[in-house]
DNA sequence: AAAGCTATTATTAGCGT
DNA sequence: AACGCTAATAATAGCTT
């Protein structure tokens, strides 16, 4: 009796939207779930007030807040002034830091994706010469009769040159001679993104709220 | 000599209110820049927008959102009962407008990484592998002195195997077989390497909000 | 406080149902 | 679409620096 694995277990997925749709939606409320109660847990173990505001795909709203969304984000939005009052400089002040470190990350990737493309094309020319130098391997009986007298000649050289080679090698290895190629390897690092942070107090745990429109 | 074992690793840990203020303080900068970056991902992934606030135990704001904060909770607000910003949001999307620009191209850049990273693992698997099929194709100095010999004979057959096809195909020719008469260029179908490549067409990024009162 | 380091626990991707 | 399962990846508690 045979039996078949059940499951190869979770794969790592690269973070890049997922363009299979009903995959999509199923990932998005595991998430989501996954995030709120994060969010939860981050309430009851350091009791601090946590609102999460979501639109989903189909756009609709999905809440998460301790003790309530709506007084934290008044709390939030009585502490970001709109931006007519005094703190505006300071706001714009602070977006135009963001904006530059977004252009360093932006140079920085952009520097880091012209490394590997450098390295892809490399890696593709080797593969190229690799197929066009292995021609002669392919089913003898499908070369025509030029190509079959130029191998035979190019044979009949190549076999001179090993000849020669092993000799030298014999020669060679009674004087002790011994040396190794070496290949470097690629470095590559990948920077992580940086995750911004700031402040502010509370207490309480956690409720979830679901909102659908 | 004997080592102690350096930690414990992670434990379990109960989902209530931590006791030690200093110990609170690290989780909770832990536990927040995990749940921003599960946000982060969930954005990424998803093609969704998401806001979070948090108020620290020291009562300090932090925020994440995609794109932007106070468009989601704008958003968030104006499908429930409390109107007061309008005309708000128009400004903001603009001021915005080169943060949300950035924000989508460091996102295509990581993805387009990302494809280019995968690109280039391939490739390298498959030179390695070619290497070991290839390994002869080396310089021939490079070659051990086993190895020339298994080239050596190597060669020999495949010379004989080319004399005896060349005088095939040249008695064959004789009886004017029609096949034959073209010396063409030769063809290789090398079965072109799929790299299932399709990028994702750049969604939105991740713009985190940081600030500091 | 912030960054690094494991040993662990927690989360989840890809399946079935 | 929601739930269960499980192998695998990801997050992180407790330390050290």
């Amino acid at each position: 009796m045979v039996m078949k694995k059940q499951s190869l277990g979770r794969q790592k997925i690269a973070i890049a939207k997922i363009p299979k749709k009903n995959h999509l939606q199923v990932t998005f409320s595991k998430r989501r779930a996954g995030l709120f109660k994060k969010a939860s847990e981050l309430c009851t173990l350091c009791g601090v007030e946590v609102a999460i505001i979501v639109f989903s795909p189909a756009n609709k709203a999905f809440s998460f807040g301790h003790p309530e969304v709506e007084s934290i984000m008044d709390r939030f939005l009585s502490r970001n002034p709109t931006p007519d009052s005094g703190t505006r400089q300071l706001l714009e002040a602070h977006r135009n830091a963001n904006v530059r470190e977004l252009n360093m990350q932006l140079t920085q990737l952009l520097n880091q994706l012209e490394v590997e493309r450098k390295r892809g094309e490399e890696l593709d020319k080797i593969r190229k010469v690799s197929q066009s130098q292995c021609w002669w391997e392919a089913p003898i009986e499908k070369l025509g009769l030029q190509e079959l007298e130029q191998l035979k000649s190019a044979m009949e050289e190549l076999k001179k040159n090993v000849t020669r080679q092993v000799n030298k090698i014999l020669v060679d290895s009674t004087h002790q001679s011994p040396f190794l190629g070496h290949v470097g390897a690629y470095e590559t690092k990948p920077k992580d993104l940086n995750l911004g942070s700031t402040m502010s107090p509370a207490y309480y745990a956690a409720g979830f709220g679901q909102r659908l429109f």
